[in-house]
DNA sequence: CGAATTAGATAGTGTTACTCTCCAATATTG
DNA sequence: CAATATTGGAGAGTAACACTATCTAATTCG
């Protein structure tokens, strides 16, 4: 197909496909002459993907590429080729030793292993610090469950991981990595706005209630 | 306490908490004079609050408005405020009628009561949607699991709602909503690196494996 | 042949979240 | 009281990001 085509077929204007191709987001298309060149069921394949991470798993294009890549070249193991897209979608940042000890002990207790310099390690201590910041205290007993649940949904994660071929893998893994997240962060809401209905709607509050909102 | 220790307390640059104060997201503090004003800990607590949605929650500066508008109004009883807060917090956007249906068929099975027009329904209307554009098959299992962990963490979010006053209860909920969400998702992720390295690390794939990387 | 289309390059745009520069007024110091 | 430093407030400027529009030359279709 050309790029009209393309374009039409994956709802992405023209213009910003010729813009992810520039960016090295896009491999080009078989140029057929000067002025054309044709694509095939693997660019749109991957143009939905980097419409997917962009706009659902809100990844910044810089970001896209880096898991392209590590999508693009797999690894020795499953293993590694998953880490290597983990480090890429982890975000980056630094936390308090307070925090970062939380989370060893946390990972301890678990008996998790993760890499030393997992970034994940490190966004999770980012998160406690920031909770540590406004005030927000974070139970013992509301982390484990965080936990388990995580754990559970990991084990979800990890048992569809299809092993035929590295990069089914790695796209199986990234995809279920970053567009699973807006799954089950709305299902949390949900299931919040559930349990709000039914255990708050009767409780009144402190403050002297108005007739109407 | 003046600006420039407001500032140096929580971290924020002066011009950046100047810029707060003009955009209406931090109230003004007490004019002493026509160059002096102070500010008290509300300040410093709400200061610290918006940096925490923006930096950690992601949320843009207008997200922060409107959510700062909610702790501020609260309504008449926890449920409307928690919903108001949860309204605010929702993505937007529009998804497929079939996305749309396959999460009220969820919901019933579930008998979740949301609202009709809950943003969170719609989010998770996208997010499959999103999915089934990638050619993502997220199974009934899969997605049994992933909802049977979000009612639980939302059990623990719900359970640990203060009642004793509306604005604590507001913030508490917005804190919990948009705060417990990286730690939901870093924890996510390192339980699928741990089974990631204890299922997959003598997987080998199709592909060719290199002797070195 | 001639109008329409296309690839590829370059430059421009809109948004967001700051950040910088002033200036007048006040506080501080001598 | 005068000299100096600091502060609050306002407006303009900036950097990053993700497009989007324009232009040009080639080429394809009628």
């Amino acid at each position: 197909m050309q790029m009209s085509e393309l374009s039409r077929q994956s709802g992405v204007p023209v213009a910003t496909v010729k813009y992810y191709l520039r960016e090295g987001l896009l491999p080009p298309g078989v140029a057929t002459s000067a002025t054309r060149a044709t694509y095939d069921e693997a660019h749109l394949r991957r143009l939905r993907l980097i419409r997917a991470l962009v706009q659902v798993g809100q990844l910044r294009l810089d970001a896209v590429r880096d898991v392209l890549a590590a999508v693009d070249d797999p690894a020795v193991n499953l293993h590694h080729t998953v880490g290597a897209a983990h480090h890429v979608l982890a975000p980056h940042g630094a936390a308090s030793p307070q925090a970062a000890d939380a989370v060893d002990r946390l990972l301890r207790q678990r008996r998790w292993r993760v890499h030393p310099d997992s970034a994940n390690r490190h966004a999770l201590a980012v998160a406690f610090e920031a909770l540590r910041q406004v005030g927000f205290e974070l139970s013992e007993t509301t982390l484990d469950t965080y936990a388990d649940a995580a754990a559970a949904v990991a084990e979800a994660d990890v048992a569809t991981v299809p092993t035929d071929s590295a990069e089914h893998a790695v796209e199986h893994v990234v995809i279920g990595t970053v567009l699973l997240e807006p799954v089950l962060l709305a299902l949390r809401r949900l299931a919040q706005e559930n349990l709000s209905g039914r255990r708050l709607a009767r409780k009144r509050v402190r403050t002297a209630p108005r007739t109407r909102g």
